[in-house]
DNA sequence: CTCTATCGGGCCGTAAAATGTCCCAGTTAA
DNA sequence: TTAACTGGGACATTTTACGGCCCGATAGAG
């Protein structure tokens, strides 16, 4: 069985919210011995009235004694902290990582889900559905979305069914970011476009390029009209959303003959993202011959969403992270874990 | 360490009710199968409105999937209720011996807090808090309110401090169900009646008659004229809170000797409460030579709410409870599967 | 086919709660 | 004494919750 939080924060989504902010509260009365509201206040910085009405709760649970100079965690509430504290540590090891994480790499914003998604399909889906949440709280709409393919993504297309993210988005574009790369359908970036598209309401078009192009073929496609329209705008995109795969993995998958495959592997390569490879320290030594966005368009993109999970996905995620252009990270807390280690060797 | 829920219970004392309100409906949803939202309003007695408000919560956390022809709980949701089960048990369990205990002795309510009071300090206090929030929660600004001795009623005076029972009860007074009682200060009703009066803004009055009264010295206070005012105001009161003790263990305690405790015993008094023994059946075997409220009092009483706990008091809560005056009754889970059992023997 | 009952969802005015921001009387330490 | 605190009361304003109604869609009965 998961984690009891964990089932009661499908219930209740700001448990976690209200179970923190009241920890603090109490821990930090705790730690101050006697203290007033308004001293309180500043030193968690919560307005006064928010606080107040934690502390009345509190004072009407019997946790604090609130007197005329000040307010005192009750034996109650000692035992209270005492008992939550492993248990808050836990939680908020995951919000304290995702921060050092943050400051790491020089993201935006980081979101690591509990759990591994490599082992569990549970966690997968859920990593899903905190990119679902995670994209839709930054599209507006009449934006263009790009989106790769992959698993991952796959289940973000199927975790995203009108998440809370407000009305329609009748003029949004989904657009598959490169094209089609030799993946199984389900998992191509044109079939999740299309889907995510689908489930909130918005527009998608599509990008039919054929896996392994010819030199020939490909300069005939690039002067096609039609596909040049659709390649504009997916360059002119305001948003990416990408999985991030291994390397040597995604070669494979894509049928490279062993020759790629060992120049790939003498050059460094490590991860790979958006038909790009990437070696160790973040630099581009491959590149995918098909039509899409290119490294120019990625820099200049606004926001850029990574996500991917699992412990194996640890080296690939950091050396596309060091490639620098990340603005959000989707993961989970085996891949996150990874992470920390590389962060920690660097130091 | 306490179970979790017991300090989720604490500390989001608030959002377990909603916990528990959206496990209904999620329930409910999967027995249904495919249901509409007027007819799962009705079937669990909320408005519309207020269900929708859940369904749109529950359907944007992937736990059920809304159709045109209704609503279904999803495979997401089908777990978490499943993984849930047992934890909402614990959560109702004792609303569900609550409503049971109310009905076989005909209350108007039943509290039953977790836990033995008995044997864990925390849980008498808790017992206490129950008890002064239904105390609370039943009195209204200008009335008399009649309080016994005991250790219990000791614990609810010092967990009286303002709880959310609105303004100050100025005009209300705390009365001494019956004279002294041989008890040591801190649990005489006259010290608890004072104790809540100040905790609440309220007048109190006290009732000071010597313990083991001869009837010579009866007689001569029954005539005295400031007696006389006092009982008279005891015997107009509205609410009587009292605790209840074992009868043998109240004799002792108020040092009878050992030919009246030989009586009480030949009797089959099982129960003590305001100066009565009771028997098995619920009879008056026998009562203390004091002042204060008479049976006829007791019987005429708006409101009469009965504590105690512990699972020893399990026989003389039922005997009491048999008498047929009670109207509240405030106890623990330990007391109350001793009833259960009373109960169930009676069927 | 039509009719009817029921579905989810949109909408709106009001009621209630949350919140930011004061002020006040009391207490303590200097 | 003063100055710096305290908790609690009060209030205007914003935000949210709520109740109630209507609408088009749809499925099943006839």
């Amino acid at each position: 069985m998961r984690n009891l939080l964990e089932i009661q924060e499908q219930l209740l989504p700001d448990l976690m919210n209200t179970l923190k902010r009241r920890y603090s509260i109490l821990h930090q009365i705790k730690l101050s011995g006697m203290v007033g509201r308004r001293t309180l206040a500043s030193s968690l910085s919560m307005t006064e009235r928010v606080l107040r009405a934690e502390t009345d709760l509190l004072k009407a649970q019997g946790l604090i004694e609130i007197e005329t100079l000040g307010m005192r965690i009750s034996s109650a509430g000692l035992c209270l902290v005492e008992e939550l504290e492993p248990v808050m540590n836990e939680l908020f090891g995951l919000v304290e990582l995702e921060e050092k994480i943050r400051q790491a790499y020089g993201l935006r914003k980081v979101v690591i889900i509990p759990g591994d998604s490599e082992s569990s399909p549970e966690v997968k889906r859920e990593l899903g559905r905190a990119g679902a949440r995670t994209l839709l709280s930054f599209v507006e709409d009449g934006d263009t979305i790009a989106v790769t393919g992959g698993s991952t993504l796959a289940e973000v297309a199927e975790q995203m069914s009108s998440l809370p993210g407000g009305g329609p988005l009748r003029s949004t574009w989904f657009v598959p970011a490169r094209g089609g790369l030799g993946e199984s359908m389900e998992i191509q970036a044109n079939t999740i476009a299309s889907k995510m598209a689908k489930r909130v309401g918005a527009e998608y078009r599509l990008l039919h390029v054929p896996d392994l192009l010819s030199e020939d073929a490909y300069q005939s496609l690039v002067q096609d009209q039609h596909i040049q329209e659709i390649v504009d705008v997916i360059r002119r995109c305001r948003v990416i959303i990408h999985g991030i795969g291994d390397a040597m993995e995604m070669a494979r998958r894509r049928k490279l003959d062993e020759g790629s495959i060992q120049n790939l592997q003498a050059d460094g390569a490590i991860a790979e993202s958006f038909g790009y490879y990437f070696s160790e320290e973040g630099e581009v030594v491959h590149k995918m011959l098909t039509l899409g966005l290119r490294l120019e368009d990625i820099m200049r993109t606004e926001t850029i969403i990574g996500i991917a999970g699992g412990q194996g996905k640890g080296k690939a995620i950091h050396a596309v992270l060091k490639f620098g252009h990340e603005d959000i990270l989707v993961t989970d807390e085996a891949a996150a874990l990874e992470l920390e280690k590389e962060i920690d060797a660097a130091i």
